[in-house]
DNA sequence: GAAAGTGCCGAAAAGGCTTTCTGCGAACCG
DNA sequence: CGGTTCGCAGAAAGCCTTTTCGGCACTTTC
């Protein structure tokens, strides 16, 4: 005697299974599964507790090859180690809702042969669209126009003015950052940042001496260029105390350079943030919170650029493309280190 | 008078453009591009340039639906920003071997509705296989035996014996870090480390503790309990400092915590390693490099541990499962923190 | 009471690919 | 020279689902 119901999820419940239980054509079955309006409503909870019973699962391939539509969406990026591509997977996924839809995530590493493959790999997957995250803020090149899908790109904006780029506005986030300084009363502003070769570097510096000329101000010492990493920062602090003793406040290009300075710092017997401010980029906040005091910091916003990008993505699909770079705004996290308790 | 060739990519070019290009059936085609030894080389060769003119790409949808099998696995995770599930993603990408399979990534962000959630959209997409990453050590619910794909659990242990699960050897990871400080000459080591309630913390002071009897010494005080961060760090070894200050090593139980402790031991005017060695676990390098000295760390390996449970899980794909609890070792990776250098 | 409408269900096609099976001409064997 | 292989190409079935269309049994309308 076989049993009437076969082993709960062994193999593979298909449609048809689902129906010869209800006692009804895989049609009927179909429509009844997703609430089509042309079954009796009798009808309908025998073939959905069939499919119960059976615990069916429709196969989204046969669904995906029929629509011509997967509702999946492959995810490019260069860096997955780093900093930017978590929060932008996150808030990527976050965005699309993982109801309707499933990310393929791809490392490139920084290679371009490694990345056409991958980008080979997801088409014939048939990806409903790409999201390409760069490693840099830098352009990067474009995977080109006729890719038979939307590409958003996200961080590093392509270097095809035709395609759509999310970045973060850099510019903006050094002015806001030394607004935010001048707003706590200080005027005597250094700034040590990271690797020259970085555009965030440039960027950030740029919107620094911007804003401090907007407020009549101008840099203590020139920029200083280094590396983005704690030692740079601790090397680059005890230079400047030593030629420009009078600073009351360090912008530092990221919050690794910040923790090397706040070290630098306490050495040299100044205090933070009474005598001396200090800010960082990134807010990450391993670094942010661990500080002594804890380290105001520029926000980047990741999280809501993979929900922009996912969002104009989606709009992409659905036919309404555009092109350009959109740059996100940033917030400043204020924190022990520039204000007082 | 219309184009002889389509558009490039514009539209899902299919087997059936390509055939009818080079004159023959789809059926020859298949064969062709496939490499089955039924088709004159003359003919494939035909067929093969029709495929490249027209860039044609083999639509794996209805590939994977004929064969059953996707080329596609789910790693369902519950620790996107943290520490763990990142390398694992790249050991796996590694083992898979971007040719041949796509990661699916899921973040259930700790919550079981949403995990299960995940679990079925994987299903319903035919997932060869799923991989499960856990946020702590600690032992995690199972997803279930009757899963119709194999799981491979990695960092966190499914609560099954009879499921799959590669963690990492915690135990091992604290006798070896101590068997590095003797072998530096200590003896008097102390232990400060974080969250009690991790199943990590509680392994690695046991692995300590049973290292130190294995040489005939003792722990400096107590196991001091806290917190996974730099400010417990700090706390921690100031007090241990005023209690104990005979001691010559603090084994700390994450890169972070060895921060703070590093931090604590500079403002009492200790020197490191002279005076004072320190290491930490994780060898996150974010942290250890930019120690002073740079921080001796045990690496847990998590690329490697993703690469194994990406190889389990293809085993188990191919049918030979295996179950049980796979401990990887660790390695201990030597900065200045512990040998003057 | 016939014509038109309604409600439900099933047959069939479609989507792109692989695989088996059939068929056909050529080469081979006796 | 008839019959058997053999090599190669095509027809068709199948994978699983959705959707269109046709059909059947009723009910409603004049």
């Amino acid at each position: 005697m076989k049993p009437e119901v076969p082993s709960p999820v062994s193999r593979k419940v298909t449609l048809n299974d689902v129906a010869r239980l209800a006692g009804v054509s895989v049609a009927t079955a179909s429509k009844a599964l997703n609430g089509r309006k042309q079954v009796r409503a009798e009808t309908r909870a025998r073939v959905v507790e069939a499919a119960e019973q059976l615990s069916f699962s429709p196969n989204e391939l046969a669904r995906s090859l029929l629509a011509d539509r997967t509702g999946t969406v492959g995810l490019l990026t260069n860096d997955l180690e780093g900093r930017f591509s978590i929060p932008i997977l996150m808030g990527a996924e976050d965005a699309f809702g993982a109801d309707s839809v499933a990310v393929f995530l791809c490392d490139a590493r920084g290679d371009a042969i490694r990345e056409k493959h991958h980008v080979q790999a997801l088409l014939s997957r048939r990806v409903d669209g790409l999201i390409v995250v760069g490693s840099r803020t830098d352009p990067r090149p474009s995977l080109g126009r006729e890719l038979s899908v939307p590409v958003v790109y996200a961080y590093a904006p392509s270097e095809d003015p035709e395609d759509l780029s999310i970045v973060v506005d850099n510019v903006g986030a050094g002015r806001s950052a030394v607004d935010h300084l001048v707003s706590t009363g200080r005027s005597r502003i250094a700034h040590i940042t990271g690797d020259p070769t970085y555009g965030a570097s440039q960027e950030r510096a740029e919107g620094a001496l911007a804003a401090l000329a907007d407020h009549g101000l101008s840099l203590v010492g020139e920029v200083r260029f280094g590396s983005w990493t704690e030692s740079w920062g601790r090397a680059a602090a005890s230079m400047l105390l030593g030629q420009h003793p009078e600073l009351d406040a360090i912008l530092c290009g990221s919050d690794q350079v910040a923790r090397g300075v706040m070290d630098a710092l306490r050495e040299h017997g100044r205090t933070v943030p009474d005598d001396v401010a200090v800010m960082g980029f990134d807010n990450w906040e391993i670094f942010t919170n661990g500080a002594r005091p804890t380290l105001t910091s520029v926000d980047m916003n990741f999280e809501r650029l993979g929900r922009v990008a996912a969002q104009r993505l989606f709009a992409a699909i659905d036919g309404e493309p555009r092109s350009g770079v959109e740059a996100l705004d940033t917030r400043v996290v204020i924190r022990g280190s520039t204000v007082p308790g």
